[in-house]
RNA sequence: CGGGGUGUGGCUCAGCUUGGUAGAGCGCCACGUUCGGGACGUGGAGGCCGGAGGUUCGAAUCCUCUCACCCCGACCA
């Protein structure tokens, strides 16, 4: 009972029940809500404007670096899929297939889309003839549906957003650069923008792609010290084009098949957010991507005062938003400040600028910082002025506390038996691996915990696997994962 | 698919054992007092108790069937 009760007020504390806190802060802060169909969520606008803030950041790059967006079917025949097997294989127990349509049945089910390689293949054997098609750089924004039994919103969803890139190429090292290329690209965008340091690395054989040659992630550490892959990009090889018979001429007048790429990141990336800049008192945004980058709170008593603070706020809010931080002035007059305070902590606003009569009489307004919970006050003329500058400093901030804390809770351990005891204490293991899937399945089956990549950057370091003592060139991270 | 559990105003739940006029807290609406860290008072709206059938003078409560959802064990951006 007292739980509960307290519980309209206070979330639930990540030290406590950390999966719990995650679902309420979700709810709460108004991200998003379960919906009818299991596995669904409804984006709620607050949630959506920060999908909306991802989008808008990665899109850009993905022109910068010469791709353009298009759009794919939604329904795919079912034939197309079984093209190539590994990737029938991978996804089928996956998919949602519609059969029925028009009233009746229909000659060959669709499939819906869980990923768009076939269709944009298929399309694709239409497009390229000669090199000169080459490279072919197409990205999609869709949804697409892969069937979960165990659905957490944002994180594990049977529908979600998604953003695809598929790319063709005439050589094998072009197709291996784009791969590489675009997990940058990945890295850049978690870590200037979400402000989330990521390891970029190669997936193991197991855990790659159905269809792909390699697979690389980014891994990014959340504030369990679990892991989350926030972005995968596939080197496709000719598996795709194979399938799909797309081949072009080159100068010489030979007939290839090109070499094809495909990587995506989704509204997992929501879930990643939150999971590693959250706190007790709800989200915490970095300001390149919060929805609301300040929100300007009044503070008075009775009609007199609040028709002059009221008038301070609105010449605030007009001069911010001039000054381009996205700014929310929170006239109810329902709530009282202290509530105020509390929600829009709850909702991860970076900086809080409180307006009160003490202030104005003195020329000043306080500034309150979400990322480390600092006050300051600040002549009022000097808002405008430094409003870009302090956000700045949040963003890198939050950016330090995050690598930071990954770094202390990264580990360097040689002995299987460590691991196994320490390992449900949460963090990034570096260890020695034999590279057999053997061992692989062996860790997760006795910890629980997967390799989460072989980082790109991790020096070569001879030693032995920490299970099997076979030798392995180089240390791998191992962690609990979402 | 195996094990456990829950369905009652928007939300969290009580009531069920032992049938007898549907409740509480939060939220919502109105008015008033408040307002520098989650305010308070008064009044009010809102529910065919998951669904179907049965027992009974009478069912949220007992019986049967059914549906849905949640949690725990095998895949995944």
């Amino acid at each position: 009972m007292d739980l509960e009760d307290t519980m309209a007020e206070k979330l639930t504390s990540q030290s406590v029940d950390f999966p719990r806190w995650y679902q309420e802060v979700v709810q709460r802060a108004q991200l998003a809500e379960n919906s009818p169909v299991r596995g669904s969520m409804i984006i709620r606008p607050y949630g959506y404007a920060l999908w909306e803030q991802m989008q808008s950041v990665l899109d850009g790059m993905f022109k910068e670096t010469g791709h353009l967006n298009a759009y794919f079917p939604l329904l795919i025949p079912e034939s197309f899929l079984r093209k190539e097997a590994e990737h029938i294989e991978g996804f089928s127990p996956e998919l949602a297939i519609v059969t029925h349509a028009g009233g009746k049945k229909l000659e060959e089910p669709y499939v819906i889309r869980p990923t768009s390689e076939t269709i944009i293949w298929d399309a694709f054997s239409n497009w390229i003839q000669s090199y000169r098609d080459l490279p072919l750089l197409i990205n999609q924004w869709a949804n697409v549906v892969r069937w979960e039994m165990r659905p957490r919103l944002f994180l594990r969803t049977t529908e979600f957003l998604w953003q695809e890139g598929h790319t063709a190429h005439a050589t094998a090292e072009e197709a291996h650069e784009e791969t590489i290329r675009m997990l940058g690209v990945y890295a850049q965008f978690a870590e200037e923008y979400m402000a989330i340091p990521v390891i970029q690395g190669v997936k193991t054989e197991r855990e790659k792609f159905a269809g792909a040659v390699k697979t690389y992630s980014i891994e990014a550490m959340m504030g369990d010290g679990k892991a989350l892959q926030a972005g995968t990009s596939h080197d496709l090889g000719q598996n795709f084009a194979k399938a799909f018979d797309v081949k072009y001429q080159s100068a010489e007048g030979t007939e290839e098949y090109v070499w094809a790429t495909s990587w995506g990141v989704s509204t997992r990336l929501v879930g990643a957010l939150v999971m590693a800049h959250g706190d007790d008192q709800g989200l915490v945004l970095p300001p390149r991507l919060a929805p609301i980058q300040t929100v300007i709170v009044p503070i008075y008593k009775g009609e007199e005062q609040r028709g002059v603070v009221l008038e301070a706020c609105g010449r605030m809010e007009a001069a911010l938003k001039d000054s381009g931080a996205r700014t929310h002035l929170d006239d109810r007059d329902q709530f009282r400040p202290g509530y105020k305070f509390n929600e829009w902590e709850l909702k991860g606003v970076p900086v809080r600028i409180e307006v009160g009569p003490r202030d104005l009489e003195k020329g000043e307004v306080v500034l309150a910082f979400r990322h480390n919970g600092e006050k300051k006050s600040l002549p009022i003329e000097q808002v405008t002025a430094q409003v870009m500058n302090v956000l700045e400093e949040a963003q890198k901030g939050l950016f330090e506390k995050a690598l930071a804390s990954r770094e202390d809770r990264t580990y360097t351990v040689d002995s299987y038996d460590e691991f196994k005891e320490r390992i449900d204490g949460g963090g990034f293991f570096l260890c020695h691996w034999d590279g057999t899937t053997e061992t692989e399945e062996k860790i997760q089956n006795e910890t629980k915990a997967t390799i989460r990549n072989i980082p790109l950057e991790a020096p070569d370091d001879p030693g032995q696997c920490m299970v099997t003592g076979n030798p392995s060139a180089r240390r791998v991270i191992i962690s609990k994962g979402y």
